[in-house]
DNA sequence: CTATTTACGTCAACTATATTGACATAAATC
DNA sequence: GATTTATGTCAATATAGTTGACGTAAATAG
Protein backbone atom coordinates (compact mmCIF):
# COMPACT_ATOMS: atom_id res chain seq x y z
CA UNK A 1 0.00 0.00 0.00
CA UNK A 2 2.58 2.35 0.47
CA UNK A 3 4.99 0.25 -1.81
CA UNK A 4 7.28 3.44 -3.49
CA UNK A 5 7.69 1.71 -6.85
CA UNK A 6 3.83 0.73 -6.84
CA UNK A 7 3.06 3.94 -7.00
CA UNK A 8 4.29 5.15 -9.97
CA UNK A 9 2.09 2.71 -11.86
CA UNK A 10 -0.56 2.75 -9.73
CA UNK A 11 -1.56 6.61 -8.57
CA UNK A 12 -0.93 8.48 -11.97
CA UNK A 13 -5.20 8.47 -12.75
CA UNK A 14 -5.57 11.36 -10.17
CA UNK A 15 -2.61 13.31 -11.54
CA UNK A 16 -3.64 13.18 -15.09
CA UNK A 17 -6.98 14.23 -14.10
CA UNK A 18 -5.59 16.71 -12.26
CA UNK A 19 -3.24 18.02 -14.88
CA UNK A 20 -5.94 18.52 -16.90
CA UNK A 21 -8.19 20.35 -14.37
CA UNK A 22 -5.25 22.43 -13.83
CA UNK A 23 -4.66 23.26 -17.07
CA UNK A 24 -7.80 24.18 -17.51
CA UNK A 25 -8.28 26.69 -15.00
CA UNK A 26 -5.47 28.50 -15.80
CA UNK A 27 -4.99 28.48 -19.38
CA UNK A 28 -5.03 32.23 -19.43
CA UNK A 29 -4.85 33.91 -16.18
CA UNK A 30 -5.61 32.60 -12.67
CA UNK A 31 -8.81 33.74 -11.25
CA UNK A 32 -9.83 33.91 -7.65
CA UNK A 33 -11.39 30.49 -7.73
CA UNK A 34 -8.16 29.16 -8.86
CA UNK A 35 -6.16 31.14 -6.19
CA UNK A 36 -8.64 29.79 -3.54
CA UNK A 37 -7.48 26.39 -4.43
CA UNK A 38 -3.64 26.70 -4.43
CA UNK A 39 -4.25 28.09 -0.80
CA UNK A 40 -5.79 25.05 -0.06
CA UNK A 41 -3.34 22.73 -2.00
CA UNK A 42 -0.40 24.74 -0.48
CA UNK A 43 -1.80 23.76 2.85
CA UNK A 44 -2.62 19.99 2.10
CA UNK A 45 0.96 19.50 0.55
CA UNK A 46 2.84 21.39 3.34
CA UNK A 47 1.33 19.12 5.95
CA UNK A 48 2.22 15.71 4.14
CA UNK A 49 5.23 17.70 3.40
CA UNK A 50 6.72 18.03 7.12
CA UNK A 51 4.55 14.79 8.28
CA UNK A 52 7.19 12.29 7.00
CA UNK A 53 10.10 14.27 9.00
CA UNK A 54 7.71 13.88 12.21
CA UNK A 55 7.83 10.31 12.24
CA UNK A 56 11.34 10.15 12.37
CA UNK A 57 12.07 12.58 14.64
CA UNK A 58 9.34 10.51 17.34
CA UNK A 59 12.20 7.62 17.38
CA UNK A 60 14.50 10.59 18.93
CA UNK A 61 11.71 12.62 21.21
CA UNK A 62 12.92 15.23 18.89
CA UNK A 63 10.20 18.02 17.68
CA UNK A 64 9.70 19.98 14.62
CA UNK A 65 12.15 22.67 16.41
CA UNK A 66 14.91 20.32 16.78
CA UNK A 67 14.66 19.02 12.94
CA UNK A 68 14.85 23.11 11.67
CA UNK A 69 17.43 23.97 14.21
CA UNK A 70 19.93 20.93 12.92
CA UNK A 71 18.38 21.13 9.21
CA UNK A 72 19.59 24.91 8.82
CA UNK A 73 22.78 24.05 11.18
CA UNK A 74 23.38 21.30 9.23
CA UNK A 75 23.31 23.06 6.11
CA UNK A 76 25.34 25.81 6.90
CA UNK A 77 27.90 24.75 9.59
CA UNK A 78 29.56 28.02 11.72
CA UNK A 79 26.29 29.68 11.62
CA UNK A 80 26.19 32.18 14.61
CA UNK A 81 22.94 32.10 16.72
CA UNK A 82 21.88 35.26 15.63
CA UNK A 83 21.92 34.37 11.83
CA UNK A 84 19.58 30.75 13.09
CA UNK A 85 17.52 33.09 15.41
CA UNK A 86 16.93 35.50 11.91
CA UNK A 87 16.15 32.19 9.33
CA UNK A 88 13.70 30.94 12.13
CA UNK A 89 12.33 33.77 12.93
CA UNK A 90 11.75 32.99 16.63
CA UNK A 91 13.40 34.27 20.31
CA UNK A 92 16.25 33.64 21.47
CA UNK A 93 14.57 31.85 24.60
CA UNK A 94 12.55 29.45 22.16
CA UNK A 95 15.44 28.34 20.73
CA UNK A 96 17.29 27.81 23.69
CA UNK A 97 15.31 25.38 24.80
CA UNK A 98 15.73 23.42 21.90
CA UNK A 99 19.48 23.77 20.77
CA UNK A 100 20.03 22.77 24.57
CA UNK A 101 18.61 19.91 23.62
CA UNK A 102 20.14 18.92 20.92
CA UNK A 103 23.66 20.28 22.53
CA UNK A 104 23.30 18.02 25.79
CA UNK A 105 22.09 15.33 23.15
CA UNK A 106 25.53 15.67 21.22
CA UNK A 107 23.88 16.20 17.73
CA UNK A 108 25.47 20.04 17.46
CA UNK A 109 28.26 21.18 19.12
CA UNK A 110 29.22 25.65 19.50
CA UNK A 111 32.34 26.37 18.86
CA UNK A 112 33.83 29.77 19.87
CA UNK A 113 34.19 32.05 17.29
CA UNK A 114 37.73 32.91 15.89
CA UNK A 115 37.03 36.11 14.62
CA UNK A 116 34.02 36.98 17.53
CA UNK A 117 34.96 35.37 19.93
CA UNK A 118 31.08 36.50 21.73
CA UNK A 119 29.97 34.24 19.08
CA UNK A 120 29.02 30.68 19.69
CA UNK A 121 28.79 28.92 15.87
CA UNK A 122 27.16 26.05 15.78
CA UNK A 123 27.96 22.53 14.05
CA UNK A 124 26.64 19.37 13.45
CA UNK A 125 28.07 16.31 15.08
CA UNK A 126 28.66 13.11 13.08
CA UNK A 127 25.80 11.97 15.03
CA UNK A 128 23.79 14.96 13.91
CA UNK A 129 25.10 14.97 10.44
CA UNK A 130 23.46 11.95 10.25
CA UNK A 131 20.19 12.38 11.49
CA UNK A 132 19.91 15.36 9.54
CA UNK A 133 20.81 13.70 6.01
CA UNK A 134 18.34 11.30 7.05
CA UNK A 135 15.39 13.40 7.24
CA UNK A 136 16.83 15.40 4.43
CA UNK A 137 16.36 12.51 2.52
CA UNK A 138 12.91 11.73 3.63
CA UNK A 139 12.06 15.33 2.37
CA UNK A 140 14.04 15.21 -0.69
CA UNK A 141 12.42 11.99 -1.46
CA UNK A 142 9.10 13.65 -1.73
CA UNK A 143 10.33 16.30 -3.99
CA UNK A 144 12.57 13.60 -6.56
CA UNK A 145 9.12 11.59 -6.44
CA UNK A 146 6.93 14.75 -7.92
CA UNK A 147 9.63 15.92 -10.39
CA UNK A 148 9.54 12.26 -11.65
CA UNK A 149 5.96 12.52 -11.84
CA UNK A 150 5.72 16.06 -13.17
CA UNK A 151 6.14 16.96 -16.46
CA UNK A 152 9.65 18.32 -17.53
CA UNK A 153 8.68 21.36 -18.57
CA UNK A 154 7.01 22.09 -14.93
CA UNK A 155 10.06 21.15 -13.41
CA UNK A 156 11.85 24.47 -13.01
CA UNK A 157 8.94 25.95 -12.70
CA UNK A 158 8.45 24.26 -9.27
CA UNK A 159 11.49 25.99 -7.91
CA UNK A 160 10.82 29.27 -9.72
CA UNK A 161 7.07 29.19 -7.99
CA UNK A 162 8.29 28.53 -4.34
CA UNK A 163 11.31 31.46 -4.87
CA UNK A 164 8.00 33.42 -6.19
CA UNK A 165 6.03 32.90 -3.05
CA UNK A 166 8.39 34.20 -0.96
CA UNK A 167 8.41 37.90 0.49
CA UNK A 168 9.70 39.88 -2.08
CA UNK A 169 12.30 41.64 0.05
CA UNK A 170 13.25 38.32 1.85
CA UNK A 171 14.30 36.41 -1.48
CA UNK A 172 18.03 38.43 -1.86
CA UNK A 173 18.62 37.12 2.26
CA UNK A 174 17.49 33.20 0.82
CA UNK A 175 19.52 32.99 -2.48
CA UNK A 176 22.47 34.49 -0.28
CA UNK A 177 21.35 31.67 2.17
CA UNK A 178 20.91 29.06 -0.60
CA UNK A 179 24.09 29.60 -2.21
CA UNK A 180 26.18 29.48 0.93
CA UNK A 181 24.51 26.16 2.13
CA UNK A 182 25.26 24.85 -1.36
CA UNK A 183 29.09 26.04 -0.81
CA UNK A 184 29.21 24.21 2.56
CA UNK A 185 27.68 21.23 0.78
CA UNK A 186 29.90 21.14 -2.40
CA UNK A 187 32.88 20.89 0.07
CA UNK A 188 33.14 17.13 2.14
CA UNK B 1 8.20 49.69 0.97
CA UNK B 2 5.39 47.56 1.16
CA UNK B 3 4.07 48.99 -1.78
CA UNK B 4 2.38 46.37 -4.39
CA UNK B 5 2.29 48.46 -7.57
CA UNK B 6 6.15 49.67 -6.80
CA UNK B 7 7.14 45.58 -6.39
CA UNK B 8 6.69 44.51 -10.44
CA UNK B 9 9.06 47.46 -11.46
CA UNK B 10 11.75 47.43 -8.48
CA UNK B 11 12.31 43.57 -7.98
CA UNK B 12 12.50 41.20 -11.14
CA UNK B 13 16.48 41.27 -10.75
CA UNK B 14 16.37 38.90 -8.09
CA UNK B 15 13.88 36.74 -9.97
CA UNK B 16 15.34 37.03 -13.26
CA UNK B 17 18.54 35.65 -12.01
CA UNK B 18 16.69 32.82 -9.77
CA UNK B 19 15.02 31.90 -12.61
CA UNK B 20 18.14 31.62 -14.69
CA UNK B 21 19.40 29.48 -11.80
CA UNK B 22 16.72 26.92 -11.64
CA UNK B 23 16.56 26.45 -15.09
CA UNK B 24 20.09 25.55 -14.87
CA UNK B 25 19.92 23.34 -11.88
CA UNK B 26 16.61 21.69 -13.05
CA UNK B 27 17.56 21.28 -16.62
CA UNK B 28 17.62 17.58 -16.88
CA UNK B 29 16.88 15.60 -13.71
CA UNK B 30 16.62 17.18 -10.16
CA UNK B 31 19.70 16.77 -8.48
CA UNK B 32 19.91 15.82 -4.75
CA UNK B 33 21.51 19.26 -3.82
CA UNK B 34 18.44 21.04 -5.69
CA UNK B 35 15.84 18.96 -3.98
CA UNK B 36 17.26 20.26 -0.76
CA UNK B 37 16.78 23.90 -1.83
CA UNK B 38 13.13 23.13 -2.60
CA UNK B 39 13.32 21.63 0.74
CA UNK B 40 14.24 25.25 1.99
CA UNK B 41 12.60 27.58 -0.70
CA UNK B 42 9.20 25.29 0.51
CA UNK B 43 9.93 26.07 4.34
CA UNK B 44 10.51 29.99 3.85
CA UNK B 45 7.73 30.00 1.19
CA UNK B 46 5.33 28.61 3.44
CA UNK B 47 6.57 30.99 6.35
CA UNK B 48 5.54 33.90 4.74
CA UNK B 49 2.72 32.63 3.02
CA UNK B 50 1.03 31.96 6.37
CA UNK B 51 2.83 34.94 7.98
CA UNK B 52 0.21 37.48 5.64
CA UNK B 53 -3.02 35.88 7.64
CA UNK B 54 -1.41 35.63 11.11
CA UNK B 55 -0.99 39.79 11.56
CA UNK B 56 -4.46 40.23 10.66
CA UNK B 57 -5.69 37.60 12.64
CA UNK B 58 -3.88 39.32 15.77
CA UNK B 59 -6.44 41.78 15.54
CA UNK B 60 -9.32 39.65 16.12
CA UNK B 61 -7.49 37.75 19.03
CA UNK B 62 -7.53 34.75 16.27
CA UNK B 63 -4.67 32.31 15.90
CA UNK B 64 -4.06 30.03 13.19
CA UNK B 65 -5.86 26.92 14.19
CA UNK B 66 -8.80 29.87 14.18
CA UNK B 67 -7.88 30.52 10.43
CA UNK B 68 -8.23 26.84 9.22
CA UNK B 69 -11.21 26.39 11.18
CA UNK B 70 -12.92 29.38 9.57
CA UNK B 71 -11.52 28.79 6.28
CA UNK B 72 -12.63 25.13 5.66
CA UNK B 73 -16.28 26.08 6.69
CA UNK B 74 -16.33 28.69 4.61
CA UNK B 75 -15.26 27.09 2.11
CA UNK B 76 -17.42 23.82 2.67
CA UNK B 77 -20.41 25.64 4.39
CA UNK B 78 -22.61 22.42 6.33
CA UNK B 79 -19.19 20.83 7.46
CA UNK B 80 -19.58 18.31 9.60
CA UNK B 81 -17.35 17.92 13.12
CA UNK B 82 -15.99 14.48 11.92
CA UNK B 83 -15.02 15.98 7.94
CA UNK B 84 -13.34 18.96 9.49
CA UNK B 85 -11.15 16.99 11.90
CA UNK B 86 -10.31 14.72 8.96
CA UNK B 87 -9.15 17.97 7.49
CA UNK B 88 -6.98 19.46 10.03
CA UNK B 89 -5.84 15.96 11.60
CA UNK B 90 -6.54 17.27 15.04
CA UNK B 91 -8.30 15.45 17.70
CA UNK B 92 -11.78 16.54 18.93
CA UNK B 93 -10.52 17.74 22.21
CA UNK B 94 -8.19 20.55 20.36
CA UNK B 95 -10.63 21.37 17.43
CA UNK B 96 -12.94 22.37 20.46
CA UNK B 97 -11.41 24.71 22.48
CA UNK B 98 -10.62 26.74 18.97
CA UNK B 99 -14.41 26.05 17.63
CA UNK B 100 -16.41 27.10 21.15
CA UNK B 101 -14.34 30.43 20.92
CA UNK B 102 -15.38 31.10 17.27
CA UNK B 103 -18.96 30.28 18.04
CA UNK B 104 -19.09 32.09 21.23
CA UNK B 105 -17.44 35.21 19.25
CA UNK B 106 -20.32 34.54 16.33
CA UNK B 107 -17.92 33.52 13.57
CA UNK B 108 -19.36 30.51 12.94
CA UNK B 109 -22.89 28.64 14.00
CA UNK B 110 -23.51 25.10 14.32
CA UNK B 111 -26.92 23.84 12.92
CA UNK B 112 -28.41 20.07 14.10
CA UNK B 113 -28.01 18.03 10.75
CA UNK B 114 -31.30 16.89 9.33
CA UNK B 115 -30.50 13.42 7.84
CA UNK B 116 -28.64 12.91 11.15
CA UNK B 117 -29.37 14.44 14.02
CA UNK B 118 -26.46 13.68 16.01
CA UNK B 119 -24.43 15.99 13.35
CA UNK B 120 -23.45 19.57 14.18
CA UNK B 121 -23.17 21.08 10.43
CA UNK B 122 -20.86 24.17 10.80
CA UNK B 123 -21.99 27.47 8.88
CA UNK B 124 -20.13 30.90 9.34
CA UNK B 125 -22.02 33.72 9.94
CA UNK B 126 -22.09 36.68 7.87
CA UNK B 127 -19.16 38.54 10.55
CA UNK B 128 -17.32 35.14 9.66
CA UNK B 129 -17.78 35.02 6.08
CA UNK B 130 -16.24 38.46 5.80
CA UNK B 131 -13.17 37.43 7.57
CA UNK B 132 -12.61 34.55 6.16
CA UNK B 133 -12.96 36.43 2.81
CA UNK B 134 -10.36 39.15 4.44
CA UNK B 135 -7.99 36.55 5.26
CA UNK B 136 -8.27 34.49 1.81
CA UNK B 137 -7.93 37.65 0.11
CA UNK B 138 -4.53 37.80 1.34
CA UNK B 139 -3.43 34.78 0.69
CA UNK B 140 -5.15 35.01 -3.04
CA UNK B 141 -3.33 38.00 -3.41
CA UNK B 142 0.36 36.39 -2.22
CA UNK B 143 -0.91 33.79 -5.28
CA UNK B 144 -2.06 36.27 -8.45
CA UNK B 145 0.64 38.15 -7.61
CA UNK B 146 2.82 35.15 -8.10
CA UNK B 147 1.11 34.33 -11.40
CA UNK B 148 1.86 37.19 -12.78
CA UNK B 149 5.44 37.30 -12.23
CA UNK B 150 5.94 33.68 -13.40
CA UNK B 151 5.90 32.71 -17.26
CA UNK B 152 2.63 32.23 -18.49
CA UNK B 153 3.82 28.44 -19.04
CA UNK B 154 5.07 28.08 -15.47
CA UNK B 155 1.42 29.07 -14.13
CA UNK B 156 -0.43 25.44 -14.37
CA UNK B 157 2.89 23.97 -13.00
CA UNK B 158 1.91 25.21 -9.58
CA UNK B 159 -0.62 23.91 -9.25
CA UNK B 160 -0.11 20.39 -10.75
CA UNK B 161 3.68 20.84 -8.52
CA UNK B 162 1.16 21.73 -4.87
CA UNK B 163 -0.59 18.40 -5.81
CA UNK B 164 1.49 16.13 -6.60
CA UNK B 165 3.60 17.00 -3.29
CA UNK B 166 0.29 15.87 -1.56
CA UNK B 167 0.47 12.05 -0.12
CA UNK B 168 -0.79 9.79 -3.08
CA UNK B 169 -3.05 7.89 -0.94
CA UNK B 170 -4.58 11.41 -0.02
CA UNK B 171 -5.04 13.39 -3.48
CA UNK B 172 -8.36 11.55 -4.39
CA UNK B 173 -9.82 12.95 -1.11
CA UNK B 174 -8.44 16.43 -1.89
CA UNK B 175 -9.63 16.52 -5.13
CA UNK B 176 -13.04 15.47 -3.80
CA UNK B 177 -12.80 18.56 -0.87
CA UNK B 178 -12.13 21.14 -3.30
CA UNK B 179 -14.82 20.11 -6.21
CA UNK B 180 -17.13 20.34 -3.79
CA UNK B 181 -15.75 23.81 -1.97
CA UNK B 182 -15.97 24.49 -5.89
CA UNK B 183 -19.32 23.74 -5.90
CA UNK B 184 -20.48 25.50 -2.61
CA UNK B 185 -18.44 28.72 -3.55
CA UNK B 186 -19.86 28.62 -7.00
CA UNK B 187 -23.49 29.29 -5.65
CA UNK B 188 -23.33 32.70 -3.98
C1' DC C 1 40.86 53.97 28.71
C1' DT C 2 36.21 54.38 29.59
C1' DA C 3 31.62 53.94 27.73
C1' DT C 4 28.59 51.74 24.98
C1' DT C 5 27.02 48.33 22.06
C1' DT C 6 26.74 43.60 20.63
C1' DA C 7 26.17 38.48 21.09
C1' DC C 8 24.71 35.60 23.85
C1' DG C 9 22.65 33.09 28.25
C1' DT C 10 19.05 32.65 31.71
C1' DC C 11 15.07 32.98 34.96
C1' DA C 12 10.19 33.52 35.08
C1' DA C 13 5.50 33.78 33.76
C1' DC C 14 2.43 33.23 30.24
C1' DT C 15 -0.15 31.81 25.70
C1' DA C 16 -1.42 28.81 21.90
C1' DT C 17 -1.87 24.49 20.03
C1' DA C 18 -1.69 20.08 20.35
C1' DT C 19 -1.81 15.37 22.76
C1' DT C 20 -3.83 11.02 25.58
C1' DG C 21 -7.29 8.99 28.34
C1' DA C 22 -11.63 8.62 30.44
C1' DC C 23 -16.40 9.30 30.59
C1' DA C 24 -21.21 11.17 29.05
C1' DT C 25 -25.18 11.72 25.88
C1' DA C 26 -28.26 11.41 22.32
C1' DA C 27 -29.39 9.67 17.92
C1' DA C 28 -28.92 6.12 14.44
C1' DT C 29 -28.62 1.40 13.30
C1' DC C 30 -28.43 -3.61 13.80
C1' DG D 1 -32.91 -3.73 23.16
C1' DA D 2 -28.04 -3.59 22.30
C1' DT D 3 -24.56 -1.43 19.91
C1' DT D 4 -22.35 1.85 17.20
C1' DT D 5 -21.72 6.61 15.84
C1' DA D 6 -21.30 11.75 16.33
C1' DT D 7 -20.30 14.72 19.41
C1' DG D 8 -19.13 17.14 24.02
C1' DT D 9 -16.30 17.50 28.14
C1' DC D 10 -12.99 17.14 32.10
C1' DA D 11 -8.27 16.61 33.25
C1' DA D 12 -3.48 16.20 32.80
C1' DT D 13 0.44 16.83 29.89
C1' DA D 14 3.73 18.21 26.01
C1' DT D 15 5.61 21.30 22.67
C1' DA D 16 6.57 25.54 20.79
C1' DG D 17 6.29 29.83 21.11
C1' DT D 18 5.93 34.74 23.51
C1' DT D 19 7.33 39.08 26.58
C1' DG D 20 10.10 41.11 30.02
C1' DA D 21 13.96 41.60 32.96
C1' DC D 22 18.62 40.93 34.09
C1' DG D 23 23.60 39.22 33.55
C1' DT D 24 28.18 38.67 31.28
C1' DA D 25 31.90 38.87 28.33
C1' DA D 26 33.81 40.64 24.24
C1' DA D 27 34.00 44.08 20.62
C1' DT D 28 33.94 48.75 19.37
C1' DA D 29 33.32 53.90 19.58
C1' DG D 30 34.59 58.13 21.89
Amino acid sequence: MNDLSARKIAEPAAVVAWRRAAAEAAATTTSDEGALELVELFFFAYRDFVGDADRLLENYGFGRAHHRVLHFVSRRPGLAIAALLEILRITKQSLNRVLKQLLEAGFVEAREGVLDRRQRLLYPTPQGAKLARDLAALQTARFLKVMDELPPAARGAASEFLFAMIDSDERERVRAHLACAKAAGAAP
